[in-house]
DNA sequence: AGCACGCCGACT
DNA sequence: GTCGGCGTGCTC
């Protein structure tokens, strides 16, 4: 700070000066929803990565633009301190796709942008690596080559070999690499440079190939002949990529249909139509899926491909996300973050599992990669296809009003597989008959197992909760294990002899007796997937039993090799969480179990059923998937909830129909559109006062705009306390989107009066919240 | 949001 | 006598 005071030639020159150097204005991962100048001496772009002082620190920014006058005055402007001038700017598209999120979840500029990069590219430290990984030095002979080659020629003595080689090297190509010139003379650098130094030759950086294909490449899988359906959807697809138009597709299709193979038709189109198409292919979570990158590998190969997700290592992320960026990968495999890369050739975007919570960010910035994924679409006049077996009622709307193009693949594609029997087994009966349940296990589901296991085949049990039980309670005073940093149960986890929280991760030892009353009668109530496989156990001594949970895969590596063991035929009874029911195909499992699907039937949030199903459906799709019959037994007290009764029929159309129907009269998404802000404090009250203020001043936006848009009572969350924060949440409603984004800007933009009297509240901002 | 500066309680 | 509690103010 004390250069730009030196460098001040009048000391009393008025802010909004011309200046000599160049402004650039950049954005910064900070809630300060602002523009930032700094005096830049390099030549910078807009779209170009810089590192700038703010504050105590250095933070890497984005240039948004750059300028030749400020308004900042000179004792507050500060230098860029470097430019990241070997990466190409982001261009003008990203920008926009930024700006937009921005707008729509109300958040500032730059924290979308920032947190939209590879955590290497945002670490200055890290900048000369990723250098070294992804450009390489050449020295090219300078003009006129004839002369210079002459020279270079005679100033090599005839018994140096080595230099001798470089130089011939140079003579003949014009130019040469630090790697080729390595492998010619061991002292080839030093040698350069002397060169370089006399004038003969200039050093330039350039892009060195970040995604090299192996020198074997895999074999080529052949594509298989597609049934009527799968070709058109294909060529509806293709039809799409050719109008140069923006064209949304649900491809629907149940577990086994083949949807994979239309996506795989899909970006051969794609990429054969122009030679820089890029592809961008969603899934849910990669870790889950990782023969999917294997099958695009083998079908394209050559081509470079790309992953990006969280689990990748920093660098390879860092460096895929470059390679995405320069258009070098041309297929994108990754998770929702996966959405926010720069791909400046983008021509295609699947979205397989469209319907999967997991593409809605739950932090930071919360944004729905699918519903990006339709903007960027259609900024890009671009094909773009969301798979699911279960669509999301907001998808599934939007093909009833004939906004999105609905492909249907209703039969499964190995001709011999057929769709897995669905039976409810009733719980009440069971019970009334006087049959045996064992640990919540039914007769009829404990002789199916058993049927399967005389067999030789495959059973998976579903039970969507982890640990041993969900909680410990006293017989004698009914105390139950609650967590004291929050309103939740701690969870018995037997073999790691520890009650853990699954909300705010406490943990303690398993107590011996009752902390109130002393009584050392104290008990696991209920079961998690811990417990089913200890009753197995028992049940079936003689069979191998497995369990898939974020337990027992905690290890990395270790979901691999368990999913390995049940593939290759050594478990006889799988039981797992939704975990196993995501990507993987069991070819030897007939009989699928739910265990207990009954607590989400009486969830508050209106969308449980809607998942209840497609968890349920994804589930039972795990079932028959070779040429053996699959059967599906789910255990319920509730044989006539509308969820369980449409899995029966393998009804989705008739679900969704009874389903929009509903929210529909009860005036919800996608008839209507919500926001939801969130508060937290200490103490509950506060959060709540917060809310109030917050309500009392949106009523009179709404007043004051005409907007129509209702605000609901703020209430404590279901969960009101999460680690030692009380937690409330007010739900914003209105039939406009316009409506509603009008309120909300003018609305956040005023809660620094709130903040200024309810002190210490934090809150959040969540647009078309899943969970309310 | 970070991160400093700044003014009042329980400890070596 | 200090470590540290979180209130307030700033970031080109």
């Amino acid at each position: 700070m004390t250069t730009a005071q030196a460098d001040t030639v009048f000391p009393d020159a008025a802010a909004g000066t011309e200046t000599a150097a160049a402004i650039a204005r950049v954005v910064i991962d900070t809630p300060l929803d602002a523009v930032f100048d700094y005096r830049c001496a390099q030549p910078v772009l807009p779209g170009q990565l810089v590192v700038v002082p703010f504050g105590n620190r250095r933070v890497v920014a984005l240039v948004m633009e750059t300028a030749t006058s400020t308004d900042v005055p000179q004792d507050k402007l500060r230098d860029v301190e470097r430019v990241l001038d070997w990466v190409p700017p982001l261009n003008a598209e990203w920008c926009a796709l930024a700006d937009f999120a921005a707008g729509y979840y109300h958040r500032a500029l730059g924290e979308v942008t920032l947190p939209a990069l590879p955590p290497l590219w945002r670490t200055p430290g890290s900048w000369d690596n990723l250098a070294r990984q992804a450009t390489e030095t050449v020295y090219v002979m300078q003009e006129p080559a004839s002369t210079v080659g002459a020279a270079l020629l005679d100033s090599v003595p005839k018994r140096a070999t080595g230099a001798m080689r470089l130089a011939e090297a140079l003579t003949g190509d014009g130019e040469l690499s630090t790697s080729a010139a390595v492998a010619l003379h061991g002292q080839a650098v030093a040698k350069l440079r002397d060169w370089a130094a006399v004038g003969w030759l200039r050093v330039e950086q350039r892009p060195k190939a970040l995604l090299p294909q192996p020198l074997d490449l895999p074999e080529p899988s052949v594509a298989p002949a597609l049934n009527v359906e799968q070709a058109s959807a294909v060529a509806a697809i293709a039809q799409g990529g050719a109008s140069g138009t923006f064209s949304p597709f649900l491809l629907h299709g149940v577990t086994g249909s083949g949807k994979t193979e239309v996506y795989l038709h899909a970006i051969a189109d794609a990429l054969a139509r122009n030679p820089d198409a890029q592809v961008l292919m969603l899934v849910p979570e990669i870790n889950l899926t990782p023969h999917l990158e294997a099958r695009i590998a083998a079908r394209f190969p050559g081509v470079p491909m790309a992953a990006l997700h969280s689990g990748l290592a920093e660098q390879p992320r860092a460096l895929n996300w470059l390679a995405a960026h320069r258009g070098e990968a041309r297929i994108v495999l990754g998770t929702r973050l996966a959405m926010l890369a720069s791909l400046p050739n983008l021509a295609l975007i699947l979205v397989d599992e469209e319907h999967d919570t997991s593409y809605k960010q739950q932090e930071g910035l919360r944004y729905s990669a699918r519903d990006l994924a339709l903007w960027r679409a259609k900024q890009r006049n671009i094909p773009v296809v969301l798979g699911s077996a279960t669509p999301s009622l907001e998808t599934w709307w939007r093909t009833e009003q004939g906004a999105t193009t609905r492909l249907t693949l209703s039969q499964r594609a190995q001709a011999e597989a057929v769709l897995p029997r669905v039976s409810l087994i009733d719980l009440t009966l069971e019970r009334r008959a006087g049959r045996e349940i064992r640990d919540g296990l039914s007769k009829p589901l404990v002789d199916a197992i058993a049927d399967r296991l005389a067999r030789g085949e495959q059973s998976l049990l579903f039970l969507n909760r982890r640990g041993y039980a969900p909680v410990l309670s006293c017989d004698a005073c009914g105390w139950l294990s609650g967590c004291p940093r929050c309103s939740a149960y701690l969870v018995l986890h037997k073999p790691e002899r520890r009650l853990r929280c699954h909300h705010c991760g406490y943990e303690s030892r398993i107590p011996h007796h009752c902390p109130d009353c002393g009584n050392v009668d104290i008990a696991p109530l209920g079961r998690g997937t811990q417990r089913i496989e200890e009753t197995l156990g028992e049940l079936f001594p003689q069979a191998r039993v497995a369990r898939i949970d974020a337990d027992s895969t905690r290890r990395k590596g270790s979901a691999e090799a368990l999913f390995d063991t049940v593939h290759e035929g050594s478990v006889d009874i799988l039981i797992g969480t939704q975990m196993v029911a995501k990507g993987h195909d069991f070819q030897r499992v007939t009989l699928v179990g739910v265990v207990a699907p009954d607590p989400s039937l009486f969830s508050h949030d209106f969308r449980a059923g809607e998942h209840l199903f497609a968890s349920l459906m994804q589930v039972a799709g795990r079932a028959g998937r070779a040429g053996l019959a699959g059967e599906v037994l789910i255990q319920t007290r509730y044989p006539d909830a509308p969820a369980l009764q449409a899995l029966v029929r393998h009804d989705y159309g008739g679900f969704a129909r009874q389903l929009l129907r509903e929210r529909k009269q009860a005036g919800l998404p996608p008839f209507a559109y919500q926001a939801l802000l969130t508060t937290e404090h200490k103490e509950v009250a506060r959060a709540l006062e917060f809310l109030a203020a917050a309500r009392a001043l949106g009523e009179t936006l709404v007043a004051e705009l005409g907007a129509p848009v209702f605000l609901h009572d703020p209430v404590p969350m279901t969960m009101v306390r999460l680690a030692n924060r009380e937690r409330a949440q007010l739900l914003v409603e209105s039939a406009s989107r316009a409506a509603l984004q009008k309120l909300l800007s003018a609305w956040t933009e005023r809660f620094g009066e709130i903040t200024k009297t309810v002190k210490g509240v934090r809150w959040q901002l969540e647009i078309d919240p899943l969970r309310i």
